[in-house]
DNA sequence: ACGCGATCTGCACGGCTGTGCAGCAATGGG
DNA sequence: CCCATTGCTGCACAGCCGTGCAGATCGCGT
């Protein structure tokens, strides 16, 4: 027999297997007399509560599914690996649904949560289908989701439209005008909010902006998108990247391909704080996000909800701060 | 009640428990059209197999544990993502540890991992304690680890060594002789042979090497040993660092602080080609890792264990291959 | 029409745990 | 010294599933 059950320890100890049990229960009633036995056998057995039965029992387990795409790049990376840290230190177990791109994967892994009896779901990124959201809600899963506006679950909001509004009004106080965007057309919520309240801010301050998309939100998009903006037309002084892995693509263009400096020539300001953004090759102006406080909303959010399942759905912001580095000086 | 449960669906379509279980299991014996009573009436309540239950029976369940330290930078992040990608197209259930720095974290995530009777568990970084080893011993956790000589278990190494000696050679082969290595003093096993295998090659070809440490294997250990390789001392003009993150370190010290030129002062290799190594501003050659091979051998390794359990370790190696790009180009 | 084989179905059991309930010992107070 | 109360313990049951086994059904050949 692989594993020790319950029943061995007690004979072990010489006690009946409710005992056993109760010891390893939280707030049940044991003699400290007995609850030492136990745990002696317990060491000398190497026993561990079978938690699949003990989840048979409560119908629920300490699962939390964890969905994202691209789990390994830029700022997601950051986030996930905060969000499983703080659920392990939480007691639950972080399973990571690394969805590829196909629809059929992710309904199957919500299935095997489902099947687990997964305590809840937190959703960090990607356009999760309509049905997901109605078998979370059918099979009862809360659903925490972070960076969207899903009105039928919990979420974690960053203040992008503010930031972004920042960032124009800040670009315009320095007396630059010919200003330009870059976002992506595989644009996930959070990335498309950004451009528009840029865009938004800057035509209301009775400004033009440009606009550039690369195809997805990392450094090839911000290489092609550089490309476009200075392949033609009039070259913008200011440039804002709705993340700064675009930024880091359009820097290297701006500088390796057109020769012009950052910041005399053009300003620069991204997105989420990464790591590379302070490296010295780029030293990239940006609105930092912290993930461990982004993941301590989303945990607080999982804890509020166990407790009282039938609250209204609830909403944190996190407001990002500007991070003022080489690529856009201090006003 | 939340869930649904065989029972219902077996009054739904009219028929035994049994024959609902059986239409879930693969290979069991059903007729075709019970199968289809059955998938109709469970459609129609939303029920799912209670994965907890049956694993109580089998006594294991499809978790995988995945564990790692800091999963979100450089190339641990890639084999990470690849690897939970790999585990749920096999219809495992990746658990992600992330292992804060204490040990005791992770030991209990370890007995949750054997609580819940994971399948077994991949070992990417860090240095658990022996503990860890003998109780995944002692409950039978078939163990596979990712880039160090653990002999108790399953594993997949890089070529590191060779790698090394090649990038020696290499060095060596084009003229230049005042080399050095960059690595940590927080290394890991692959780090360490990484740098090993550099000063032996070199030395057995009568070439001194200089060595310098960071603190940890990341961009600052990159910028903070390249300063102690420039400030005193005949500057070597070819570095082999032991990860690309320290090359990037490196880079941006030599060019911005020291004013030297790539690769016409010196030259430069790293490891592991993660994507930033082709960014314009960098254009590391490096030993190009696939995460994805890499996650393949192991997931296959665990495929094979499970057939076998009682079949001596294996061990597969994955050969890097040069990329070159300009911070050394191709002799 | 009948017998035989094959296929499927239902029953009952086993796997491991948490917990209500009743009983037991111990303890304290009168 | 006796009784009430308290605090533990053990029994038995519930929770959901997979599967061996025996019985039922069905088809088919003669």
């Amino acid at each position: 027999m692989r594993f020790v059950s319950a029943e061995q320890v007690a004979q072990l100890a010489g006690v009946s297997r409710s005992a056993v049990s109760r010891t390893f229960t939280e707030g049940a009633s044991v003699a400290p007399a007995t609850r030492e036995k136990v745990l002696k056998a317990a060491e000398e057995l190497g026993y561990h509560v079978n938690d699949l039965a003990r989840g048979v029992l409560a119908n629920q387990s300490r699962l939390v599914g964890v969905v994202a795409t691209k789990p390994e790049i830029g700022f997601r990376a950051h986030l996930t690996a905060a969000l499983t840290k703080a659920l392990i230190r939480r007691g639950s177990i972080p399973v990571l649904i690394n969805t590829g791109e196909t629809e059929e994967e992710l309904l199957a892994a919500q299935k095997m949560l489902i099947g687990h009896r997964a305590e809840a779901t937190v959703i960090l990124s990607g356009s999760p289908p309509e049905s997901f959201f109605e078998l979370a809600q059918r099979n009862g899963q809360p659903l925490v989701v972070i960076g969207r506006s899903e009105p039928d679950a919990d979420r974690v909001l960053a203040g992008n439209a503010e930031a972004s509004r920042d960032a124009a009004e800040v670009f315009m106080t320095t007396g630059r005008r010919r200003l330009a965007v870059i976002g992506s057309r595989s644009a996930t919520p959070s990335i498309a909010e950004r451009e528009n309240a840029f865009v938004a801010a800057a035509n209301a301050a009775g400004c033009e902006v440009r606009i550039a998309h690369g195809r997805d939100s990392d450094y090839d998009g911000g290489l092609a998108a550089a490309r476009s903006l200075f392949a033609e037309g009039e070259w913008p002084d200011a440039i804002f990247c709705a993340n700064d892995l675009l930024a880091f693509g359009a820097m290297d263009v701006i500088r390796q391909e057109f020769s012009l400096s950052i910041p005399d020539d053009v300003a620069l300001i991204g997105f989420d704080d990464v790591p590379e953004a302070a490296w010295l090759s780029y030293g990239l102006t940006t609105f930092r996000q912290d993930p461990a406080a982004i993941a301590a909303r989303a945990v607080m959010l999982l804890d509020r909800r166990q407790q009282n399942p039938d609250e209204p759905r609830a909403c944190e912001r996190v407001i990002p701060q500007i991070v003022f580095r080489k690529s856009f000086l201090h006003p």
